[in-house]
DNA sequence: TATGATTGGTCAACATAGCTGACATAAATC
DNA sequence: GATTTATGTCAGCTATGTTGACCAATCATA
């Protein structure tokens, strides 16, 4: 005869079995993917339509994010944080640059590097999508409160690899996580 | 002299506004939506893995997945899910027919119906992805405890539109949100 | 029963966004 | 001077989404 299973969260040592104790069961879990599917499809809706309008997608987007998030940043330190290809990379942001979204400007330490920057079409677009997000992102957490958004951000944090989670803490150094 | 603002969070009326109560915070919005994308990224990473060995991709797992989840579930039924065209569906679904992780059989009620549902080799690999992706989750969510799972939960859920929201309801009833 | 709607499949063509491999240039570094 | 680094570019391939057109089987109903 077995012994009897606590009610309490178990140790999740053997994740297959079919009963875990509160959030840990299979179903809680499935739950937690689709959520993830669910909600990262809807998040990044809205954005598309308004790039689809201007012949850009989203991997433009991510593009003008992160270079008005962190303005004069190098063609190299863009490819850290998207990790594609430089050839990827190069068909999209060319036609950035094409299309007056990002300027170029020689490194002044170092020659070789390009810094980029948005332009102030590219500003403007930027702050477009940006807020679109935000307004969300802002929905979200006010209907929810500040406890669930510190367990979203704390359980989102965790289901990084363990590089991404230490890159973000550099990011956001004077945030828990 | 403008009255003065209380510290309680204030109603998201002016989100483009830079300083705002607590957690809705311009920054702490970006820090969501960066979170977002890079743990999506991270959380189907293990899976497009053991997924490219096979030839297969993420829309393959998706298919193989939901219907794992809701065996014989119709056509139609899998395309409301996942919102692409029959026209996607159906390539990315003839192949893993064609290679045995997918069955179909005719509806009994109307037999214009495909009613789909994993072959023994289907449910071996939806079990294998789908596993990777649970200890993940379960990694998490233990480590970050009972309270921060429900914030997650809660605050993925206000980030769906509204008709997903209504759906994950349904599917998952005994939950709260 | 004839008609029209629904379910599902198929063919063709196209777009986006990832990939690999090969090669080039300029600047920095040893 | 030789090598490494940062960046760019050309060519081609793959996966996964899109539209539009058309077809067959089945269901529902006038």
């Amino acid at each position: 005869m077995p012994p009897i299973k606590p009610l309490s969260p178990p140790a999740p040592s053997a994740p297959s079995s079919p009963q875990k104790g509160l959030y840990l069961r299979k179903q809680d879990l499935r739950r937690g993917i689709e959520l993830l599917f669910f909600a990262y499809r809807d998040f990044t809706g809205e954005a598309d339509e308004i790039l689809s309008e201007l012949g850009l997608g989203r991997a433009h987007h991510r593009v003008i994010y992160f270079v008005g998030r962190q303005p004069d940043m190098t063609v190299s330190e863009l490819l850290g944080i998207l990790k594609i290809t430089k050839q990827s990379l190069s068909r999209v942001l060319s036609h950035l640059i094409d299309n007056d979204y990002i300027r170029q400007t020689q490194g002044v330490r170092d020659k070789r590097q390009r810094l980029l920057a948005l332009t102030q079409k590219g500003v403007a677009l930027e702050a477009k999508l940006t807020d679109v997000q935000c307004r969300r992102f802002a929905a979200a957490y006010s209907a929810r409160g500040g406890d669930a958004v510190d367990g979203f951000v704390k359980v989102l944090t965790s289901l990084l690899d363990e590089e991404m989670r230490g890159e973000l803490r550099r990011q956001y150094p004077d945030r828990i996580d």
